[in-house]
DNA sequence: CGCAATTAGATTGCACACAATATAATTGTT
DNA sequence: AACAATTATATTGTGTGCAATCTAATTGCG
């Protein structure tokens, strides 16, 4: 039988931080999946639409931003949900190199669907208190931003 | 201007504990992505790797149950690594519906490459304490199971 | 002003992820 | 022993992610 040394534990996938990021990230969306299945929407068009029901009319720029994509994934999965008629594309006419990206009345409509079913379900299914919740999100905010300034540096 | 409400709240992306894991999963990728360049591997094909440096010859099954991914995943990740000649994949003899998974002499000596590369410079990038790290990893595996449970249920 | 550098998106190519389905091997039941 | 049910893997189709490259529009600098 192999015999473990202090030397296999950085090695060893249970005891790493990132494969439960990672797979904590499938687990979600395992648990988000069904219920977008009732918005016609997947989890990254969930993610866009969440942007864009705080603030309608960014750029493919600034949602990127915010979601940390870019256009690369942005480009296609809009002209999905425009095909969808959840959004519209159009050009900035201040600046024609910006496609600023707008609601539909469809869109904007989903928004109370949405609120109704996807929040309380994703509560009960995390199953945790609100006190953990923050605590846990507050030290991944921190961790991904160290991880951000690491990929920069 | 839009006056905000605690309605709101479930909605705002910024306040969402699955965007943080989701978006701290992309930065990790982010991080490994270059060392991992220097082996060679993605990062599903890293963990494949890990799986098998710890316990070689497991069927494919096995290492989905340890990785959370199906066959649909698997089987052209497990393709490819073989077509990189890290792995070998046969047929079992006892069952003929499994496939098992062995390393190549070159996957194996990979390892002493990747121990040497890869831990040192993820603990740098994640910037934390031994104990900020466990505290966070335990509380994301009981995120997991409590997703993983409300799934089955 | 004129042109190089920068910026915003789009495109291409590759690699996951997963649902749904298909196929072949094995097990269980009578 | 026969055959239905189960199991392990493979295949197909859709939708991300991201690097690399391309094009068009804008900005900045002499």
């Amino acid at each position: 039988m192999p015999k473990k040394t202090t030397a296999d534990v950085p090695l060893q996938l249970r005891s790493q931080l990132c494969f439960a990021v990672y797979s904590t990230a499938h687990a979600f969306n395992r648990v988000y999946k069904p219920l977008l299945d009732r918005l016609g929407l997947t989890y990254p068009q969930y993610l866009v639409m969440l942007v864009l029901w705080e603030r309608d009319g960014l750029s493919v720029k600034e949602i990127g931003e915010r979601l940390f994509l870019d256009s690369g994934t942005l480009t296609p999965l809009l002209k999905r949900m425009e095909a969808l008629h959840l959004l519209k594309r159009t050009r900035s006419a201040q600046d024609e190199r910006q496609v600023l990206v707008t609601l539909s009345a469809q869109g904007s409509a989903l928004r109370e669907k949405a609120r109704a079913i996807v929040p309380p379900a994703i509560l009960d299914a995390m199953g945790c208190s609100i006190a953990e919740l923050a605590d846990l999100h507050g030290k991944l905010v921190k961790l991904r931003e160290r991880l951000d300034a690491a990929v920069e540096g």
